[in-house]
DNA sequence: GGCAGCCTGGTT
DNA sequence: AACCAGGCTGCC
């Protein structure tokens, strides 16, 4: 029951995650790697091609057309969760971290570093990024460009991370994500907007898909590799 | 904590 | 034809 008749009330986002709330029902969506919301006005040709796995059908003001809106993800790495109510959403939720766009440098360096109690291992700084349960909100292409704006390595273990460190890193992930936004988001293959407009903020990528290239900062060839099993680009001689 | 597997289209 | 990227889940 993906909002059937129901009203739309509210939308919500936190982190990566998307939630509709419904009067009878409530989703939550994840748009994975290629998964996209596209909407047509009333009398608007659909973008044909296939993938389209859920279209509703909008109604509009005194029972006129509203158009349609239609999910559409190609490689289904997305996905769509019907709730009973908000409730239901929110508690699945809780297992997120805060969000990437308002976190505090406080925040951050609590959630990122290793408790002794609880953690024993100690992972690198990217992984700890990635781990939405740590911070919410940051895919690859952003902990890269986040790491490399603080100029702290991806590989860097969480623990030897200073304050200075974590303050740079909180104003770095606020920073790139609040540009990335700005710019309509990152349009590497796939990626539109619900009207069909492609980001631009891959033309602002000072590492991610630049590995060999040289580094903006400071003229020498940008490292990648493997870090955190995702790829990862990184500049040898800004971060440290 | 790591890592396979899910899936597709583009690249080699 | 084989390989790869990528977010997340679930298994070790």
């Amino acid at each position: 029951m993906l909002l059937e008749g129901s009203e739309i009330q509210q939308v919500l986002r936190h982190g990566k995650q998307l939630g509709v709330i419904g009067d009878c029902g409530t989703i939550g969506v994840h748009l994975g790697m290629t998964g996209q919301f596209l909407y047509r006005g009333p009398g608007e040709r659909l973008a044909k091609g296939d993938h389209v796995h859920v279209t509703w059908t909008l109604v509009g003001p005194r029972g006129k057309s509203g158009g349609r809106l239609v999910f559409r993800d190609p490689r289904r790495f997305g996905g769509i969760w019907a709730y009973r109510d908000q409730n239901a959403l929110r508690c699945r939720w809780e297992a997120l971290g805060p969000d990437a766009l308002t976190i505090g440098a406080g925040e951050l360096g609590e959630r990122l570093r290793p408790s002794r109690a609880t953690r024993q291992v100690v992972r690198n700084v990217k992984a700890a990024l990635l781990d939405q349960s740590t911070v919410a909100g940051v895919g690859n292409i952003y902990a890269d460009e986040a790491l490399f704006r603080s100029g702290i390595r991806p590989t860097r273990p969480v623990d030897e991370l200073s304050d200075t460190e974590i303050d740079r890193l909180s104003w770095a992930v606020r920073e790139v994500l609040t540009e990335a936004v700005e710019s309509g988001g990152s349009t590497l293959r796939d990626y539109v907007d619900a009207d069909g407009s492609a980001g631009s903020f891959q033309l602002r990528h000072r590492v991610y898909g630049r590995g060999g290239q040289m580094c903006i900062t400071c003229g020498e060839p940008l490292q990648s590799g493997t870090v955190a099993q995702r790829m990862t680009v990184w500049c040898p001689c800004c971060q440290h």
